[in-house]
DNA sequence: ATATTTTTTTAGGTGCGACTAAATTATATT
DNA sequence: AATATAATTTAGTCGCACCTAAAAAAATAT
């Protein structure tokens, strides 16, 4: 029986995330993530080292094992379906329900995750079009990538956000820019690397920053 | 803002509760309601009179003030709330929901409270028969006593319980002594305080222990 | 190849919430 | 009222998760 501590799934978790976007898992990357300081994310690397939840070697940066990497996938699923119970059910808005679902994903129960699940209809994303893991830890393959990446000339369907900020996603919603609609990219500036798009026949700019952040399907 | 820790918070919680029950709220009562040492309540006990949650005086006890009655009467609407939830949508067993809302009750988000109360149709009674504080801290009054306190030959229908520990409410069910069912108590044996009931037509006995935990409303 | 900068680790400390053992105060008994 | 018992508090520790400052190793620049 692994139990582990809030703040030790949080390095897991934070772990995770670097793994998988591939931006090497340092220190100080681990300590920018969960703002803390990198002197404290070392004693926990050891901890989490003792406990098999990665492999650890002084300076040689971090590996986690297949047991880390389980558990940080629970702590991610619960994550995502708190913030679908949040929308879908009690009517909170894309970006009210991070903070709280950062409270709700270290909640102790398998019992209340499987029901939970059961009781959303097994969704597949979360409110900000995030993978859900399954019981298993298996969730559906995402083909998507960035505004910032798509070429002019292209339609595209918002699918999902790299930022998970109340500020970000307010900003999103006032500009319109929400899950599921359509747009044609038509030009990218040089300088600044903005973008002009054109969604419901109207033309809008957005930012290089914005469209780092927008992940879409390519359409057509 | 008085945010509180989760160890502040459950101290009073426990102190509301021996508040309520008249049990005296002696050091070694608290520490025993929280399963830890008298020594450890002692220091809690400085730092929430220092917050102003209640008043203490060495050796002399202690008193909440309306802040600290306020704060504990806002954690269990929480508690209760979550049980609902729990057993009425998640469907989990009676039996089944205490551990979990006691995490859950630390989750700290009004916003969230207000929704799930307004999700759930603003419920007045928990799964076990316990009154949900409203956002303003009212709860309906409770007109219930004990199945130790009524008298031979009177009917009662089982209302709550005292005792929220899985064991017990496993117990009641096996009994099918579960809230809502009524029943005529026909004798109480001297001796051992155990008592005879019948419900639907098949006589029963339960000991003192089982009589005390369970609160009846009285029937005509 | 050496020097500089950055990253990572060690050493030593802090606050919180628990603990044990011993001292103190309150309560009950005779 | 004196004494025994029980409740409470103090004093001194401990583990956890953080911190700062300084040392050590790795990466980068010259």
């Amino acid at each position: 029986m692994s139990n582990l501590s809030i703040s030790e799934e949080n390095y897991l978790k934070a772990i995770f995330h670097l793994y998988k976007h591939g931006e090497g898992i340092g220190t100080n990357a681990i300590a920018r993530h969960l703002d803390t300081k990198p002197a404290s994310v070392t004693e926990m690397l050891k901890k989490l080292a003792d406990k098999k939840l990665l492999t650890y070697e002084k300076y040689q940066g971090v590996v986690p094992t297949r047991k880390g990497f389980t558990l940080a996938l629970g702590v991610i699923r619960k994550h995502r379906l708190w913030e679908y119970f949040l929308v879908e059910k009690l009517k909170l808005k894309w970006d009210e329900v991070h903070e709280i679902a950062e409270q709700l994903e270290h909640i102790q129960s398998d019992l209340l995750v499987e029901q939970l699940d059961a009781y959303l209809g097994f969704p597949k994303l979360d409110p900000h079009g995030d993978p859900i893991p399954d019981k298993d830890g298996k969730m559906c393959a995402m083909n998507c990538c960035c505004v910032s990446e798509i070429k002019p000339n292209s339609n595209a369907r918002i699918f999902g956000v790299k930022n998970h900020t109340s500020a970000f996603l307010k900003h999103l919603e006032k500009l319109n820019l929400t899950i599921g609609k359509t747009f044609t990219l038509v030009n990218r500036n040089d300088f600044d690397q903005s973008v002009e798009l054109v969604l419901n026949k109207q033309t809008m700019h957005i930012s290089k920053e914005v469209a780092e952040n927008i992940l879409v399907e390519k359409l057509k």
